[in-house]
DNA sequence: TATGAATGAGATTTCATTCAT
DNA sequence: TATGAATGAAATCTCATTCAT
């Protein structure tokens, strides 16, 4: 028997559902979030979100999974724009440096995203894909640029660019964190970051 | 007539409670944890349990408090017998560069305190007092170096005070959460921090 | 898509919920049963109970809603085919002389309607509801058979109406609460209220 | 070896305990008041509580036997001041519509006798106390008046002493009763009573 | 596929009572 | 006697997941 309906519908509704989780746990937290609250808020029922996914955890998963695929991918896209890695690493920072922290839902979703590390830190599994996938993506997409500003003479050849790839995500990962807190002066410190940065990879 | 037990004795007691709930929390999380975790490993019964603290919740605000004035004491004091500012910010650099991140002890410590967080910044009023906190205790501690080492002529008079502060401690708590990840090079970057760190404020 | 069970499904497991909630209810008291206990004797879940009712609270005041309006409906029903005022009353206390207080069933309902009225009578929202609903049925309906009375000139033009009322109920209510107690003469009473209170109103 | 303290002493411990449960219970309700309560109220220790009473149930039942003796002592000794039946019957009349059932204390009060009779209504044991109570105390002081009115030539001798006993009380209570609702015209319906019951019995 | 009623394990919290001091 | 810390059974309510329709 075919298929009664079509794929980009199943995936349609995917999408819905995901979209709507990510709202409600950008609002309540994963855990305090219920599948009654995505239900109410996507008006799909529970019975369709569990055709869906197998649990809430993997439509927590697959939100993760979405949400970095999204941004590798818009990342990738602006960077390869950039006439040389000054320039990459000058539009990365400046990427984070336009976000509006104070927006309700980015800081939702910053909690949601930070949420989701500490929860699967403590599984192993979990843990080693989310670890994969950060180096696959995030760390070598960085490395990368620091390579190729050393291959072109920008950069200085003693770097060792996984380490200031580590570096640099561990800047950006510290700040947003940082955005919870009442006063926190994001823009200063990123700014500060953001030059110390430049000079140090300069020759 | 007399109390029934001393003070002393109550004290032991909330502390033997706290410290079999840090050890719960850090196992499973503060949010998966229950309250009967506690019982079994603390061997104390609930009812003595909700003697000693109001709620889950209480109990969880309490060992934040105790573990920010405890970092805060050692710190201080520590901090009290170096000679001059860069002294000071290499130990305080070195303080972490020490640390055992690969401990379990370590990591769940450092991951509830981070979950803490998350959870706290979904409460306005837990927020500002932690916010307070941070900045009463840890911005207020670092600006007070540098503006120690301006004085002294150490450090550069350009930096602002505050702002360094905030840059230190999104580094350090930006490192601390990527150590979450396998393979972090926890102390080639941190290494690498300090470096840029010290070179930037000196004059 | 049609609802996945009717209306009348859901009142009929309401109902049942109800019932058993009232023997449990009627066998221990309000405060002293417990969810389980009508759990066990419902045979419905837990959950599902939550499903239909907020709290233990509601399932009891839904109930003392029910009884009410059941007990208006049969009375107004019957007084209805009454032919005069007189007849009415007669009819209202024939009601309360017929009961078998004896019964078991009858006699956990009045406790548990007692009881009910006792527990509200702490909680100021309850008490209004309670009182209104008292007034409205109760005392408006004795009332108007008293001014019936009066117009069709078989009653005392000195009687307030509204007075008349709260007597009526004041002695029945009296009375059944009595039943509690071992030998009470209940009969022997209620007649000689009924052949008093016929007096007192025939011009 | 003799008893370390007296009898009285022991004797004004228990009152101050009884006094303050008595508060307590009329404040929240028996079962929802709970021994810390008295505890904070008396500020005698839970302890030296239960060094006094077997349980809660305990002081719930030495109050209302309490309660019922001092009732009876002030209703005996004031009617023997009376000089004839009908001067008593009035008197009892009186008392009643003297009563300030506004006051929180009152109310309260009334609640609580109410809570415990429904409470006792379902303990065999203890309904079989409280109905013999009742008969030997109250019924037998009402059914007294009217035998005494009966041969003095003040009453009608076709009443029955027993039935117009608990004729009376059965009014009694379903007036105070009646109480707690909003509104209930107490001393109307009351005096309505006193009027009509005053002309059924005298000759 | 979609629905939402049903399930029941499990969470937090309360509180009468005991008992060592 | 007096104290109040300790106990732990038991209560209410929640919610991820299942499954008949």
């Amino acid at each position: 028997m075919p298929p009664i309906v079509s794929e980009s519908y199943k995936e349609k509704k995917k999408n819905e559902i995901l979209s709507s989780a990510l709202a409600c746990f950008a609002k309540k937290g994963f855990q305090a979030a219920t599948i009654d609250d995505i239900v109410e808020l996507s008006g799909i029922s529970k019975g369709a979100i569990y055709n869906y996914f197998k649990s809430k955890d993997e439509i927590y998963l697959e939100l993760m999974i979405k949400d970095t695929q999204e941004t590798y991918e818009i990342l990738t896209k602006n960077l390869s724009t950039c006439h040389c890695a000054i320039e990459k690493i000058n539009y990365l920072f400046d990427v984070y440096l336009s976000v509006d922290v104070s927006s309700k839902d980015w800081q939702g979703k910053t909690i949601v995203h930070n949420e989701f590390k500490l929860y699967a830190a403590r599984n192993k599994e979990l843990m080693e894909t989310l670890s994969a996938r950060r180096n696959h993506f995030f760390i070598q997409l960085f490395a990368g640029i620091i390579k190729e500003g050393q291959e072109s003479g920008e950069f200085n050849l003693n770097l060792n660019p996984e380490t200031m790839a580590n570096f640099f995500w561990s800047m950006i990962d510290g700040v947003f964190f940082q955005t919870i807190y009442n006063d926190y002066p994001y823009k200063e410190v990123l700014t500060e970051m953001k030059q110390l940065f430049m000079e140090k990879v300069k020759v």
